[in-house]
DNA sequence: CATTGGCACTCTGCACAACCGAGTGCCAGT
DNA sequence: ACTGGCACTCGGTTGTGCAGAGTGCCAATG
């Protein structure tokens, strides 16, 4: 159906455009890629593409501008991803290299994709449900009050603190401990629930009630925090959407402040491989004048979390899915490491 | 010097320009607020003001608006704090009751605080200078690595992974672990380093780098960790600034992605009561057209942290400071339950 | 002496018109 | 299938005129 020139044509309409962010007119295009051709033959071509939905003119008489469309054709045959400079990859491996724990990783990783990518960067911190479980700590605050701490693989760690309905003993403390450990350490979030479930049957009778609710508050605590939390970086980058941005800004900023938005728009990638969601590709309103690039990162092979970039439509996409795409592997290393 | 009719002239000015967000002239004001004077008289008094550098005219025969004296006055002088309605109390009781450990109820003061003054909410985790000991627990990862957790009587956890330069028995570990609490327990943060200092020399010989090793780590991790964390919300509200506002929001959103500005901001503020830093006080130049409002808050009588508002210097100053002191008890109240 | 009404003056903002230039669509010619 | 030419459209810019809001100053008044 398409030409191979009429690809071509499209290609150059966008590079220009991410560029110049202006319309791309006919003349001015032959004048900047050397098509071997004249500007009527474009013209003809543009037309045709426009027909097909790829481009669009913003008004009569102006030049043409990609449609999300026309994008997402960029996107899966056009564009490779670029890959970065060494300099940039001894930057990302330099800036990383300094976090001390498991925030810090994010924060800096949010800092740099940021930096490198000059668009909204959000990063979300390694699941719970695909972590294993590192340690489970009990503490005496008081007589009838013990704290929980549950320490994750990732180095993730959440407390909570539980209101005995009786006092508890330190040997029942170190005895629930021990056994705890000796059963969840290693295993995944989602099996400890059937791992402990017979646990408060080989406690006394009247220690029963509290390991139970102990218990129960670990439980809770796996399902609580198996909402995913996240951090975002960058939005000063923003500003540089376009003159007409008061408009456009406001149910961006909207959207990132929404975690649940972003969650469910990472959410939405693909476990492997870099996944673009072009304009009204995106469920959420207030990004429909954007794309999202996003990408899984974790510490094996497996995706533990994603992470990835929220700009305007018109961004340059090999270069931030190259960037994307070299920071989830080098945050990937950091969390393997320690 | 000035009379009680031109300092209520100026809180008329204030009141109508924060209201309206234009230029206020002679004519409405005394339409709006019965004055008992007529336009003329208001204008000599208007013309008096503008000499003090209390209000400015954009340009020539327009209205005037304040200046950042002008607003200083009004703060100081003319407006008192308003108190927030029962309606709005109980919401934040609500909001901020249901919240699970420390980063919730950061996460939820932020969010409440944006939404109740529209502006940008910015809440600083209580400081860990001046929290105390909780416990401090060690846990064997392998034969020569520990694992540190620190946590505080304000609900904060630190960890860190220690690299032991031999292995470390677990008798040896629990001795440390029950030595080091029984030290440190209750203690403030900035005076563990001395209470620590002759631990090594308790234990034998082999033990003592070890010992050493994880102490040093334990220190460095008060240091490292009294950098402030902060949270900070609501920046859509940012694109209520103005109509001019590219020129004005970008560098405020980029002075709101440096933790470092926004610390020396929070720091700035007096420990107690609610103190206002308008336009040019702020020694941050992407701030200059914007306002702090800022108030210390903490489970006791003593202030732990900070927290405050970053919006327009044409702001509802009486009720931002009203909803700032008003959150910042409710927080108070909430770290003490816990 | 403070207050007031009057008046001339100064701007800004807006509407309207004219014009320029970039870009298009179409058509006839090669 | 490509190209050159041509008439047309329309957004953006510039210039002019006008209305409205607001001011500063002055002379009059209680």
């Amino acid at each position: 159906m398409l030409s191979e020139r009429r690809l071509e044509v499209l290609r150059a309409i966008v590079q220009d455009y991410v560029g110049t962010e202006e319309p791309v007119g006919s003349k001015a295009l032959t004048e900047r890629h050397n098509l071997g051709v004249s500007p009527a033959t474009v013209r003809n071509d543009m037309a045709a593409l426009e027909e097909d939905g790829f481009i669009q003119q913003p008004h009569t008489s102006a030049g043409r501008i990609p449609t999300d469309k026309g994008y997402r054709l960029f996107v899966d045959r056009l564009a490779g991803v670029k890959p970065l400079s060494a300099a940039e990859r001894r930057a990302i491996h330099n800036f990383l290299g300094g976090a001390v724990d498991l925030d810090d990783v994010v924060a800096r990783t949010v800092r740099l994709l940021a930096q490198l990518t000059r668009q909204v960067a959000v990063v979300q911190y390694p699941s719970l449900t695909r972590s294993t479980v590192r340690h489970v700590e009990l503490l005496s605050l008081a007589p009838a009050r013990v704290m929980l701490v549950l320490i994750t693989d990732t180095g993730r760690v959440e407390q909570r603190v539980v209101d005995c309905p009786s006092p508890m003993g330190e040997t029942v403390m170190a005895d629930l401990r021990a056994r705890l450990n000796s059963r969840v350490v290693g295993r995944r979030f989602s099996d400890v629930p059937q791992l402990v479930v017979e646990l408060p049957e080989s406690f006394e009778q009247d220690d029963r009630s509290n390991v139970s609710t102990v218990l129960s508050t670990l439980l809770e605590t796996l399902v609580e925090e198996t909402e995913e939390r996240l951090m975002i970086g960058g939005t000063s980058n923003l500003t540089r959407f376009g003159h007409d941005f008061p408009m456009t800004i406001r149910p961006v900023l909207e959207a990132l402040e929404e975690q649940v938005v972003l969650l469910r728009l990472l959410g939405e990638a693909k476990d492997s491989g870099v996944t673009v969601r072009i304009g009204h590709e995106n469920a959420h309103e207030g990004l429909n004048s954007t794309s999202v690039v996003s990408v899984g990162y974790g510490s094996g092979d497996e995706a533990v979390a994603k992470l990835g970039v929220v700009g305007p439509t018109r961004m340059d996409y090999p270069g931030t899915m190259g960037a994307v795409r070299a920071v989830a592997r080098y945050v990937g290393q950091i969390l393997a490491e320690s």
